[in-house]
DNA sequence: ACCTGAACACCGTTCAAGT
DNA sequence: ACCTGAACACCGTTCAAGT
Protein backbone atom coordinates (compact mmCIF):
# COMPACT_ATOMS: atom_id res chain seq x y z
CA UNK A 1 0.00 0.00 0.00
CA UNK A 2 1.59 3.42 -1.01
CA UNK A 3 1.26 6.20 0.92
CA UNK A 4 -1.56 8.87 -0.13
CA UNK A 5 0.97 11.48 -2.16
CA UNK A 6 -1.52 10.81 -5.07
CA UNK A 7 -4.76 12.76 -5.20
CA UNK A 8 -7.43 9.82 -5.62
CA UNK A 9 -8.78 11.65 -8.03
CA UNK A 10 -8.27 13.16 -11.15
CA UNK A 11 -11.46 13.29 -13.15
CA UNK A 12 -10.28 16.16 -15.21
CA UNK A 13 -10.39 14.49 -18.69
CA UNK A 14 -12.54 11.82 -19.41
CA UNK A 15 -10.88 7.80 -19.63
CA UNK A 16 -9.53 6.99 -23.11
CA UNK A 17 -7.11 4.03 -24.66
CA UNK A 18 -4.58 6.90 -24.60
CA UNK A 19 -4.57 7.54 -21.35
CA UNK A 20 -4.76 4.23 -20.20
CA UNK A 21 -1.54 2.91 -22.15
CA UNK A 22 0.26 6.00 -20.63
CA UNK A 23 -0.68 5.52 -17.27
CA UNK A 24 0.59 1.74 -17.83
CA UNK A 25 3.84 2.25 -19.25
CA UNK A 26 4.26 4.98 -16.31
CA UNK A 27 3.05 2.09 -13.96
CA UNK A 28 5.83 0.01 -15.41
CA UNK A 29 8.53 2.16 -15.00
CA UNK A 30 8.00 3.07 -11.81
CA UNK A 31 7.34 0.02 -10.39
CA UNK A 32 8.86 -2.41 -12.69
CA UNK A 33 7.00 -5.44 -14.34
CA UNK A 34 4.73 -6.68 -11.48
CA UNK A 35 3.78 -3.21 -10.85
CA UNK A 36 1.05 -3.28 -13.33
CA UNK A 37 -2.07 -4.42 -12.07
CA UNK A 38 -5.88 -3.39 -12.90
CA UNK A 39 -6.06 -1.92 -9.28
CA UNK A 40 -3.14 -0.29 -10.06
CA UNK A 41 -4.10 1.11 -12.70
CA UNK A 42 -7.84 1.68 -11.71
CA UNK A 43 -6.30 3.51 -8.54
CA UNK A 44 -4.56 6.17 -10.72
CA UNK A 45 -7.01 6.45 -13.43
CA UNK A 46 -9.91 7.15 -10.51
CA UNK A 47 -12.14 4.21 -11.75
CA UNK A 48 -13.13 0.75 -11.56
CA UNK A 49 -12.04 -2.39 -13.64
CA UNK A 50 -14.96 -2.17 -15.93
CA UNK A 51 -14.04 0.94 -17.47
CA UNK A 52 -10.34 -0.05 -18.28
CA UNK A 53 -12.07 -3.19 -20.10
CA UNK A 54 -14.55 -0.78 -22.23
CA UNK A 55 -11.62 0.79 -23.61
CA UNK A 56 -8.88 -2.57 -24.02
CA UNK A 57 -9.59 -6.20 -24.35
CA UNK A 58 -6.81 -7.99 -21.87
CA UNK A 59 -3.71 -7.26 -20.11
CA UNK A 60 -2.42 -8.89 -23.06
CA UNK A 61 -3.35 -6.67 -25.05
CA UNK A 62 -2.27 -3.02 -22.97
CA UNK A 63 0.92 -4.69 -22.47
CA UNK A 64 1.66 -5.15 -26.15
CA UNK A 65 -0.18 -1.33 -26.70
CA UNK A 66 2.70 0.01 -23.91
CA UNK A 67 5.41 -1.40 -25.98
CA UNK A 68 4.62 -0.67 -29.21
CA UNK A 69 4.08 2.97 -27.93
CA UNK A 70 7.27 3.15 -26.30
CA UNK A 71 9.32 1.06 -29.49
CA UNK A 72 6.82 4.00 -31.55
CA UNK A 73 8.63 6.86 -30.08
CA UNK A 74 12.18 5.10 -29.84
CA UNK A 75 12.54 4.41 -33.81
CA UNK A 76 10.39 7.31 -34.88
CA UNK A 77 13.74 10.47 -35.68
CA UNK A 78 12.88 13.38 -33.69
CA UNK A 79 10.46 12.50 -31.60
CA UNK A 80 10.82 12.28 -27.82
CA UNK A 81 8.71 9.92 -25.66
CA UNK A 82 5.40 11.75 -24.56
CA UNK A 83 5.18 8.66 -22.21
CA UNK A 84 5.68 9.80 -18.76
CA UNK A 85 4.19 13.31 -19.50
CA UNK A 86 0.71 14.06 -18.71
CA UNK A 87 -0.17 16.77 -20.68
CA UNK A 88 -0.14 15.92 -24.71
CA UNK A 89 2.88 16.41 -26.59
CA UNK A 90 2.79 20.09 -27.84
CA UNK A 91 5.46 21.55 -30.77
CA UNK A 92 8.73 20.04 -28.46
CA UNK A 93 11.83 20.33 -29.45
CA UNK A 94 14.30 17.44 -29.63
CA UNK A 95 16.73 16.61 -26.44
CA UNK A 96 20.15 17.75 -27.64
CA UNK A 97 22.11 14.72 -29.02
CA UNK A 98 24.86 13.33 -27.01
CA UNK A 99 26.70 12.52 -30.80
CA UNK A 100 26.54 16.05 -31.04
CA UNK A 101 24.56 15.78 -34.37
CA UNK A 102 21.39 17.30 -35.38
CA UNK A 103 18.30 15.87 -36.10
CA UNK A 104 16.41 16.93 -38.96
CA UNK A 105 13.28 15.97 -40.90
CA UNK A 106 15.26 13.41 -42.99
CA UNK A 107 18.33 12.14 -40.75
CA UNK A 108 21.86 13.45 -42.09
CA UNK A 109 24.40 11.16 -42.38
CA UNK A 110 25.49 7.65 -44.32
CA UNK A 111 23.12 4.85 -44.33
CA UNK A 112 25.59 2.98 -41.48
CA UNK A 113 25.41 5.89 -39.24
CA UNK A 114 21.16 6.06 -39.59
CA UNK A 115 21.37 2.37 -38.79
CA UNK A 116 23.84 3.02 -36.09
CA UNK A 117 21.12 5.73 -34.82
CA UNK A 118 18.09 3.84 -35.25
CA UNK A 119 19.87 1.03 -33.33
CA UNK A 120 20.45 2.80 -30.12
CA UNK A 121 17.28 4.65 -30.30
CA UNK A 122 16.14 1.51 -29.15
CA UNK A 123 19.06 0.54 -27.38
CA UNK A 124 18.05 3.07 -25.30
CA UNK A 125 14.26 3.01 -24.92
CA UNK A 126 15.14 -0.37 -23.44
CA UNK A 127 17.40 0.85 -20.76
CA UNK A 128 14.76 3.67 -19.68
CA UNK A 129 12.62 1.04 -19.82
CA UNK A 130 13.79 -2.42 -18.17
CA UNK A 131 10.43 -4.47 -18.62
CA UNK A 132 11.00 -4.19 -22.42
CA UNK A 133 13.10 -6.30 -23.29
CA UNK A 134 11.35 -9.65 -22.26
CA UNK A 135 8.27 -7.54 -23.50
CA UNK A 136 9.40 -7.22 -27.19
CA UNK A 137 10.60 -11.29 -26.72
CA UNK A 138 7.19 -11.96 -26.06
CA UNK A 139 5.40 -9.59 -28.47
CA UNK A 140 7.55 -10.52 -31.39
CA UNK A 141 7.55 -14.51 -30.62
CA UNK A 142 3.50 -14.23 -30.19
CA UNK A 143 2.51 -12.04 -33.16
CA UNK A 144 5.02 -11.02 -35.92
CA UNK A 145 2.16 -9.27 -37.73
CA UNK A 146 1.76 -6.92 -35.12
CA UNK A 147 2.86 -3.07 -35.14
CA UNK A 148 5.89 -3.41 -33.39
CA UNK A 149 8.03 -5.76 -35.76
CA UNK A 150 7.16 -4.24 -38.44
CA UNK A 151 8.13 -0.70 -37.06
CA UNK A 152 11.37 -1.75 -36.33
CA UNK A 153 11.98 -3.53 -39.36
CA UNK A 154 10.95 -1.06 -41.69
CA UNK A 155 13.41 1.77 -39.95
CA UNK A 156 16.51 -0.72 -40.88
CA UNK A 157 15.73 -1.95 -44.15
CA UNK A 158 15.61 1.46 -45.95
CA UNK A 159 18.95 1.84 -44.83
CA UNK A 160 19.83 -1.28 -45.69
CA UNK A 161 18.44 -0.91 -49.14
CA UNK A 162 20.31 2.73 -49.63
CA UNK A 163 23.86 0.80 -48.65
CA UNK A 164 23.19 -0.48 -52.46
CA UNK A 165 22.66 -4.09 -50.69
CA UNK A 166 21.19 -6.31 -54.06
CA UNK A 167 17.64 -6.75 -53.46
CA UNK A 168 17.84 -10.68 -53.37
CA UNK A 169 19.88 -10.23 -50.01
CA UNK A 170 17.46 -7.24 -48.36
CA UNK A 171 15.45 -9.54 -46.03
CA UNK A 172 18.46 -11.48 -44.79
CA UNK A 173 20.81 -8.10 -44.01
CA UNK A 174 17.67 -6.78 -42.27
CA UNK A 175 16.70 -9.87 -40.24
CA UNK A 176 20.09 -10.36 -39.26
CA UNK A 177 20.47 -6.67 -37.85
CA UNK A 178 17.43 -6.30 -36.26
CA UNK A 179 18.17 -9.91 -34.44
CA UNK A 180 21.10 -8.61 -33.30
CA UNK A 181 19.75 -5.29 -32.23
CA UNK A 182 17.02 -7.11 -30.09
CA UNK A 183 19.18 -9.39 -28.38
CA UNK A 184 21.99 -7.14 -27.39
CA UNK A 185 19.27 -4.24 -26.14
CA UNK A 186 17.92 -6.95 -24.26
CA UNK A 187 20.89 -8.33 -23.35
CA UNK A 188 21.75 -4.88 -21.91
CA UNK A 189 18.85 -4.07 -20.72
CA UNK A 190 19.90 -5.25 -17.42
CA UNK A 191 22.70 -2.31 -16.33
CA UNK A 192 19.70 0.35 -16.57
CA UNK A 193 17.22 -2.04 -13.68
CA UNK A 194 18.44 -0.14 -10.79
CA UNK A 195 19.77 -2.93 -8.92
CA UNK A 196 15.67 -4.76 -8.59
CA UNK A 197 17.55 -7.24 -7.78
CA UNK A 198 20.62 -6.63 -6.19
CA UNK A 199 19.48 -3.92 -3.56
CA UNK A 200 19.52 0.09 -4.00
CA UNK A 201 22.02 1.86 -4.33
CA UNK A 202 24.53 -0.90 -6.50
CA UNK A 203 24.79 1.69 -9.45
CA UNK A 204 25.61 0.44 -13.24
CA UNK A 205 29.75 0.33 -12.66
CA UNK A 206 29.00 -1.62 -9.19
CA UNK A 207 26.66 -4.47 -11.00
CA UNK A 208 29.32 -4.53 -13.91
CA UNK A 209 31.56 -5.30 -11.62
CA UNK A 210 29.69 -8.10 -9.69
CA UNK A 211 29.08 -10.02 -13.24
CA UNK A 212 32.90 -9.75 -14.08
CA UNK A 213 33.45 -11.37 -10.82
CA UNK A 214 30.78 -13.77 -10.90
CA UNK A 215 32.64 -14.65 -14.27
CA UNK A 216 35.89 -14.71 -12.77
CA UNK A 217 34.97 -17.30 -10.23
CA UNK A 218 33.45 -20.30 -12.33
CA UNK A 219 34.74 -23.55 -12.65
CA UNK A 220 38.19 -23.22 -14.63
CA UNK A 221 37.65 -26.82 -16.32
CA UNK A 222 34.02 -25.99 -17.63
CA UNK A 223 34.71 -22.25 -18.27
CA UNK A 224 38.42 -21.03 -19.55
CA UNK A 225 36.89 -18.87 -22.05
CA UNK A 226 34.53 -16.77 -20.27
CA UNK A 227 37.12 -17.18 -17.47
CA UNK A 228 39.66 -14.79 -19.42
CA UNK A 229 37.26 -12.64 -21.52
CA UNK A 230 35.67 -11.74 -17.74
CA UNK A 231 38.08 -8.77 -17.79
CA UNK A 232 37.31 -7.61 -20.47
CA UNK A 233 33.28 -7.67 -19.61
CA UNK A 234 34.27 -5.96 -16.50
CA UNK A 235 35.14 -2.54 -17.88
CA UNK A 236 33.60 -2.40 -21.66
CA UNK A 237 31.20 0.36 -22.31
CA UNK A 238 27.85 -1.14 -23.20
CA UNK A 239 27.13 1.10 -25.95
CA UNK A 240 30.55 1.30 -27.75
CA UNK A 241 29.98 -2.41 -27.23
CA UNK A 242 26.88 -2.59 -29.05
CA UNK A 243 27.56 -0.34 -31.72
CA UNK A 244 30.66 -2.49 -32.35
CA UNK A 245 28.80 -5.51 -32.97
CA UNK A 246 27.00 -3.56 -35.36
CA UNK A 247 29.47 -2.42 -37.64
CA UNK A 248 30.82 -6.00 -37.39
CA UNK A 249 27.55 -7.27 -38.96
CA UNK A 250 27.76 -3.93 -41.49
CA UNK A 251 31.19 -4.86 -42.56
CA UNK A 252 29.83 -8.59 -43.37
CA UNK A 253 26.56 -7.23 -45.22
CA UNK A 254 29.21 -5.06 -47.23
CA UNK A 255 31.81 -7.64 -47.60
CA UNK A 256 29.22 -10.00 -49.08
CA UNK A 257 27.17 -7.98 -50.73
CA UNK A 258 30.72 -7.17 -53.07
CA UNK A 259 30.51 -10.68 -53.29
CA UNK A 260 33.47 -12.27 -51.30
CA UNK A 261 31.90 -14.59 -48.81
CA UNK A 262 34.63 -15.40 -46.71
CA UNK A 263 32.72 -17.43 -44.06
CA UNK A 264 31.83 -20.24 -46.09
CA UNK A 265 34.88 -19.72 -48.86
CA UNK A 266 37.73 -19.93 -46.07
CA UNK A 267 36.56 -23.97 -45.50
CA UNK B 1 -10.38 -29.22 -15.16
CA UNK B 2 -8.46 -32.29 -17.82
CA UNK B 3 -10.00 -35.50 -17.68
CA UNK B 4 -8.37 -37.98 -15.29
CA UNK B 5 -6.64 -39.73 -17.72
CA UNK B 6 -3.21 -39.14 -15.86
CA UNK B 7 -3.03 -41.49 -12.79
CA UNK B 8 -3.30 -39.30 -9.86
CA UNK B 9 -0.82 -40.77 -7.62
CA UNK B 10 2.75 -42.09 -9.17
CA UNK B 11 4.77 -42.59 -5.33
CA UNK B 12 7.25 -44.23 -6.97
CA UNK B 13 10.22 -42.24 -6.55
CA UNK B 14 10.31 -39.63 -4.28
CA UNK B 15 10.79 -35.90 -4.89
CA UNK B 16 13.56 -34.08 -6.16
CA UNK B 17 14.31 -30.87 -7.24
CA UNK B 18 14.83 -32.85 -10.46
CA UNK B 19 12.20 -34.27 -10.66
CA UNK B 20 9.89 -31.13 -10.11
CA UNK B 21 12.04 -28.92 -13.03
CA UNK B 22 12.04 -31.94 -15.10
CA UNK B 23 8.12 -31.98 -14.59
CA UNK B 24 7.99 -28.07 -15.33
CA UNK B 25 9.41 -28.29 -18.39
CA UNK B 26 6.71 -30.82 -19.47
CA UNK B 27 4.17 -28.66 -17.83
CA UNK B 28 5.17 -25.71 -20.35
CA UNK B 29 5.82 -28.04 -23.36
CA UNK B 30 2.55 -29.10 -22.91
CA UNK B 31 0.53 -26.00 -21.68
CA UNK B 32 1.98 -23.06 -22.75
CA UNK B 33 3.76 -20.59 -20.59
CA UNK B 34 0.32 -20.36 -18.59
CA UNK B 35 0.32 -23.60 -17.76
CA UNK B 36 3.15 -23.66 -15.19
CA UNK B 37 0.89 -23.73 -11.82
CA UNK B 38 1.76 -24.70 -8.34
CA UNK B 39 -1.64 -26.58 -8.64
CA UNK B 40 -0.75 -28.30 -11.89
CA UNK B 41 2.83 -29.26 -10.90
CA UNK B 42 1.06 -30.57 -6.95
CA UNK B 43 -1.70 -32.56 -9.02
CA UNK B 44 0.72 -34.22 -11.10
CA UNK B 45 3.82 -34.72 -8.80
CA UNK B 46 0.62 -36.01 -6.16
CA UNK B 47 2.09 -33.67 -3.62
CA UNK B 48 1.14 -30.39 -1.57
CA UNK B 49 2.54 -27.00 -2.51
CA UNK B 50 5.06 -27.09 0.93
CA UNK B 51 6.60 -29.83 -0.56
CA UNK B 52 7.77 -28.29 -3.70
CA UNK B 53 8.68 -25.76 -1.95
CA UNK B 54 10.81 -27.06 0.22
CA UNK B 55 12.75 -27.92 -2.81
CA UNK B 56 12.50 -25.07 -4.54
CA UNK B 57 12.40 -21.21 -3.45
CA UNK B 58 9.79 -19.91 -5.66
CA UNK B 59 8.18 -19.67 -9.63
CA UNK B 60 10.56 -17.74 -10.46
CA UNK B 61 13.34 -20.47 -9.59
CA UNK B 62 11.97 -22.49 -11.05
CA UNK B 63 11.55 -21.12 -14.12
CA UNK B 64 14.82 -20.41 -14.43
CA UNK B 65 15.69 -24.36 -13.68
CA UNK B 66 13.88 -25.39 -16.38
CA UNK B 67 15.68 -22.70 -18.50
CA UNK B 68 18.92 -23.72 -17.53
CA UNK B 69 18.36 -27.44 -18.02
CA UNK B 70 16.66 -26.90 -21.65
CA UNK B 71 19.76 -24.55 -22.93
CA UNK B 72 22.63 -27.35 -21.22
CA UNK B 73 20.85 -29.93 -23.22
CA UNK B 74 21.01 -27.75 -26.43
CA UNK B 75 24.37 -26.56 -26.09
CA UNK B 76 26.38 -29.57 -24.63
CA UNK B 77 27.30 -31.43 -28.22
CA UNK B 78 25.61 -34.91 -28.15
CA UNK B 79 23.50 -34.91 -25.44
CA UNK B 80 19.66 -34.92 -26.14
CA UNK B 81 17.28 -33.21 -23.87
CA UNK B 82 15.85 -35.99 -20.78
CA UNK B 83 13.37 -33.32 -19.59
CA UNK B 84 10.00 -35.12 -21.49
CA UNK B 85 11.21 -39.06 -20.50
CA UNK B 86 10.24 -39.50 -17.25
CA UNK B 87 13.00 -41.86 -16.96
CA UNK B 88 16.69 -41.34 -15.91
CA UNK B 89 18.92 -40.84 -18.54
CA UNK B 90 20.79 -44.26 -18.87
CA UNK B 91 23.68 -44.22 -21.55
CA UNK B 92 21.55 -43.44 -24.38
CA UNK B 93 22.80 -42.66 -27.91
CA UNK B 94 22.90 -39.79 -29.63
CA UNK B 95 19.90 -38.78 -31.87
CA UNK B 96 20.76 -39.14 -35.80
CA UNK B 97 21.90 -35.67 -37.00
CA UNK B 98 19.52 -33.86 -39.29
CA UNK B 99 22.65 -32.55 -41.27
CA UNK B 100 24.21 -36.59 -41.05
CA UNK B 101 27.53 -35.54 -39.78
CA UNK B 102 28.30 -37.81 -36.39
CA UNK B 103 28.58 -36.05 -33.06
CA UNK B 104 31.77 -37.16 -32.09
CA UNK B 105 33.33 -36.62 -28.33
CA UNK B 106 35.26 -33.44 -29.71
CA UNK B 107 32.87 -31.67 -31.89
CA UNK B 108 34.19 -31.87 -35.28
CA UNK B 109 34.69 -29.53 -38.14
CA UNK B 110 35.69 -26.28 -38.58
CA UNK B 111 35.36 -23.50 -36.13
CA UNK B 112 33.12 -21.85 -37.98
CA UNK B 113 30.61 -24.87 -38.53
CA UNK B 114 31.17 -25.87 -34.65
CA UNK B 115 29.60 -21.93 -34.31
CA UNK B 116 26.44 -22.80 -36.38
CA UNK B 117 26.04 -26.15 -34.06
CA UNK B 118 26.04 -24.29 -31.56
CA UNK B 119 23.79 -21.94 -32.82
CA UNK B 120 21.28 -24.40 -34.34
CA UNK B 121 21.35 -26.34 -30.96
CA UNK B 122 19.64 -23.08 -29.39
CA UNK B 123 17.52 -22.49 -32.61
CA UNK B 124 16.06 -25.36 -32.33
CA UNK B 125 15.52 -26.03 -28.78
CA UNK B 126 13.41 -22.57 -28.73
CA UNK B 127 11.83 -23.78 -31.73
CA UNK B 128 11.00 -27.00 -28.98
CA UNK B 129 10.06 -25.24 -26.58
CA UNK B 130 8.70 -21.97 -27.61
CA UNK B 131 8.33 -20.39 -23.91
CA UNK B 132 11.69 -20.62 -23.80
CA UNK B 133 12.28 -17.48 -26.18
CA UNK B 134 10.56 -14.60 -23.71
CA UNK B 135 11.84 -16.70 -20.44
CA UNK B 136 15.60 -16.51 -22.06
CA UNK B 137 15.30 -12.89 -22.21
CA UNK B 138 13.82 -12.39 -18.62
CA UNK B 139 16.41 -14.89 -17.30
CA UNK B 140 19.42 -12.67 -19.07
CA UNK B 141 18.28 -9.50 -18.71
CA UNK B 142 17.57 -10.05 -14.56
CA UNK B 143 21.05 -12.08 -13.84
CA UNK B 144 23.38 -12.38 -16.28
CA UNK B 145 25.70 -14.21 -13.70
CA UNK B 146 23.40 -17.28 -13.73
CA UNK B 147 24.35 -20.00 -15.15
CA UNK B 148 22.39 -19.49 -18.96
CA UNK B 149 24.52 -16.85 -20.22
CA UNK B 150 28.33 -18.51 -19.18
CA UNK B 151 26.97 -21.73 -20.90
CA UNK B 152 25.96 -20.14 -24.37
CA UNK B 153 28.96 -17.59 -24.24
CA UNK B 154 31.43 -20.42 -23.43
CA UNK B 155 30.46 -22.48 -26.17
CA UNK B 156 30.59 -19.53 -28.66
CA UNK B 157 33.25 -18.06 -27.33
CA UNK B 158 35.67 -21.33 -27.68
CA UNK B 159 35.04 -21.05 -31.08
CA UNK B 160 35.75 -17.69 -31.98
CA UNK B 161 39.10 -17.97 -30.09
CA UNK B 162 39.60 -21.10 -32.56
CA UNK B 163 38.96 -18.81 -35.47
CA UNK B 164 42.29 -16.78 -34.80
CA UNK B 165 40.42 -13.32 -33.48
CA UNK B 166 42.85 -11.42 -31.71
CA UNK B 167 42.63 -11.53 -28.10
CA UNK B 168 41.34 -8.08 -27.66
CA UNK B 169 38.36 -8.44 -30.09
CA UNK B 170 37.04 -11.77 -28.49
CA UNK B 171 34.28 -10.05 -26.11
CA UNK B 172 32.98 -8.00 -28.75
CA UNK B 173 32.98 -10.57 -31.45
CA UNK B 174 31.67 -13.46 -28.93
CA UNK B 175 29.17 -10.83 -27.95
CA UNK B 176 28.06 -9.88 -31.36
CA UNK B 177 27.16 -13.66 -32.10
CA UNK B 178 25.50 -14.35 -28.95
CA UNK B 179 23.12 -11.70 -28.97
CA UNK B 180 22.39 -12.55 -32.59
CA UNK B 181 21.37 -16.09 -31.79
CA UNK B 182 19.15 -14.66 -29.12
CA UNK B 183 17.17 -12.25 -31.02
CA UNK B 184 16.68 -14.40 -33.94
CA UNK B 185 16.40 -17.62 -32.35
CA UNK B 186 13.51 -15.91 -30.42
CA UNK B 187 11.97 -13.76 -32.93
CA UNK B 188 11.90 -17.47 -35.06
CA UNK B 189 10.30 -19.34 -31.59
CA UNK B 190 6.84 -18.47 -32.68
CA UNK B 191 7.09 -20.43 -35.83
CA UNK B 192 6.87 -23.77 -33.67
CA UNK B 193 3.93 -22.42 -31.39
CA UNK B 194 1.24 -24.49 -32.58
CA UNK B 195 -0.64 -21.44 -33.43
CA UNK B 196 -1.69 -21.17 -30.34
CA UNK B 197 -3.14 -17.86 -31.17
CA UNK B 198 -4.44 -18.59 -34.45
CA UNK B 199 -6.47 -21.70 -33.90
CA UNK B 200 -5.82 -24.79 -34.19
CA UNK B 201 -4.35 -26.85 -38.09
CA UNK B 202 -2.25 -23.52 -38.49
CA UNK B 203 0.61 -24.90 -39.50
CA UNK B 204 4.35 -23.71 -39.97
CA UNK B 205 3.78 -22.75 -43.78
CA UNK B 206 0.48 -21.40 -43.15
CA UNK B 207 1.55 -19.00 -40.32
CA UNK B 208 4.46 -17.42 -42.45
CA UNK B 209 2.03 -16.96 -45.15
CA UNK B 210 -0.14 -14.94 -43.03
CA UNK B 211 2.55 -12.75 -41.75
CA UNK B 212 3.28 -12.38 -44.77
CA UNK B 213 0.17 -11.07 -46.02
CA UNK B 214 -0.46 -8.94 -43.08
CA UNK B 215 2.79 -7.26 -44.47
CA UNK B 216 2.00 -6.89 -47.63
CA UNK B 217 -1.48 -5.34 -46.42
CA UNK B 218 0.57 -2.42 -44.51
CA UNK B 219 0.34 1.26 -45.37
CA UNK B 220 2.47 1.67 -48.58
CA UNK B 221 3.36 5.51 -47.23
CA UNK B 222 4.74 3.96 -44.51
CA UNK B 223 5.96 0.98 -44.82
CA UNK B 224 7.07 0.68 -48.44
CA UNK B 225 10.44 -1.67 -47.60
CA UNK B 226 8.18 -3.71 -45.72
CA UNK B 227 5.41 -4.01 -48.21
CA UNK B 228 8.45 -5.06 -50.66
CA UNK B 229 10.50 -7.65 -48.63
CA UNK B 230 7.17 -9.40 -48.11
CA UNK B 231 7.30 -11.80 -50.85
CA UNK B 232 10.96 -12.55 -49.68
CA UNK B 233 9.81 -13.56 -45.99
CA UNK B 234 6.78 -15.89 -47.63
CA UNK B 235 9.29 -18.25 -48.44
CA UNK B 236 12.00 -18.01 -47.15
CA UNK B 237 13.74 -20.90 -44.72
CA UNK B 238 14.04 -20.24 -41.16
CA UNK B 239 16.89 -22.33 -40.27
CA UNK B 240 18.79 -21.04 -43.81
CA UNK B 241 17.90 -17.63 -42.90
CA UNK B 242 19.21 -17.64 -39.45
CA UNK B 243 22.67 -19.47 -40.63
CA UNK B 244 22.88 -16.58 -43.80
CA UNK B 245 22.86 -14.14 -40.27
CA UNK B 246 25.32 -16.32 -39.03
CA UNK B 247 28.00 -16.16 -41.90
CA UNK B 248 27.43 -12.76 -42.33
CA UNK B 249 28.58 -11.99 -38.91
CA UNK B 250 31.27 -14.41 -39.33
CA UNK B 251 32.54 -12.70 -42.30
CA UNK B 252 32.11 -9.53 -40.39
CA UNK B 253 34.09 -10.71 -37.46
CA UNK B 254 37.05 -12.39 -40.10
CA UNK B 255 37.79 -9.08 -42.33
CA UNK B 256 37.37 -6.57 -39.32
CA UNK B 257 40.25 -9.32 -37.72
CA UNK B 258 42.33 -8.80 -41.13
CA UNK B 259 42.61 -5.63 -40.10
CA UNK B 260 39.55 -4.06 -42.59
CA UNK B 261 37.05 -2.36 -41.15
CA UNK B 262 35.49 -1.57 -43.74
CA UNK B 263 32.38 -0.27 -42.26
CA UNK B 264 33.80 2.80 -40.46
CA UNK B 265 36.64 3.41 -43.11
CA UNK B 266 34.33 3.93 -45.77
CA UNK B 267 32.68 6.90 -44.35
C1' DA C 1 14.73 -33.88 7.01
C1' DC C 2 10.86 -33.95 4.33
C1' DC C 3 6.02 -33.51 3.42
C1' DT C 4 0.72 -32.17 4.14
C1' DG C 5 -2.98 -29.10 3.13
C1' DA C 6 -5.87 -25.44 4.86
C1' DA C 7 -5.61 -20.58 4.70
C1' DC C 8 -4.28 -15.81 3.06
C1' DA C 9 -3.61 -11.99 0.14
C1' DC C 10 -3.85 -10.80 -4.42
C1' DC C 11 -4.73 -11.16 -9.20
C1' DG C 12 -7.38 -10.81 -14.05
C1' DT C 13 -11.87 -10.79 -15.60
C1' DT C 14 -17.03 -10.65 -15.74
C1' DC C 15 -21.47 -8.61 -15.62
C1' DA C 16 -25.77 -6.74 -13.97
C1' DA C 17 -26.70 -2.28 -13.09
C1' DG C 18 -26.41 2.53 -13.60
C1' DT C 19 -25.96 7.19 -16.39
C1' DA D 1 -21.86 5.03 -25.38
C1' DC D 2 -19.42 4.87 -21.37
C1' DC D 3 -18.69 3.83 -16.60
C1' DT D 4 -19.44 1.52 -11.65
C1' DG D 5 -18.09 -1.94 -8.39
C1' DA D 6 -19.32 -6.24 -6.25
C1' DA D 7 -18.34 -10.90 -7.23
C1' DC D 8 -15.85 -15.07 -9.13
C1' DA D 9 -12.31 -18.22 -10.18
C1' DC D 10 -7.66 -18.70 -9.77
C1' DC D 11 -3.06 -17.76 -8.50
C1' DG D 12 1.66 -17.77 -5.58
C1' DT D 13 2.99 -18.30 -1.05
C1' DT D 14 2.90 -19.28 4.00
C1' DC D 15 2.89 -22.04 8.04
C1' DA D 16 1.35 -24.86 11.84
C1' DA D 17 1.17 -29.49 11.99
C1' DG D 18 2.47 -34.04 10.96
C1' DT D 19 6.01 -38.08 9.99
Amino acid sequence: MPPRTRRPQRRTDALSRERIVETAVELLDTAGETGLTFRALTERLATGPGAIYWHVANKGELLGAATDAVVAAAVTPGRSEPTAAAEPTGSAEPAADTAGSPTAQTAPGSPQDRIRRVALGLFDAIEAHPWLAPQLAAQLSRTPWGSVTPRIFESVGRQVRALGVPEGSWFTATSALVHYVLGAAGQNAVNAAHGRALGPGLDRAAFLDATSTAWEELDPDDYPFTRAVAAQARDHDDREQFLAGIDLILTGITVTAAGHTPARAEE
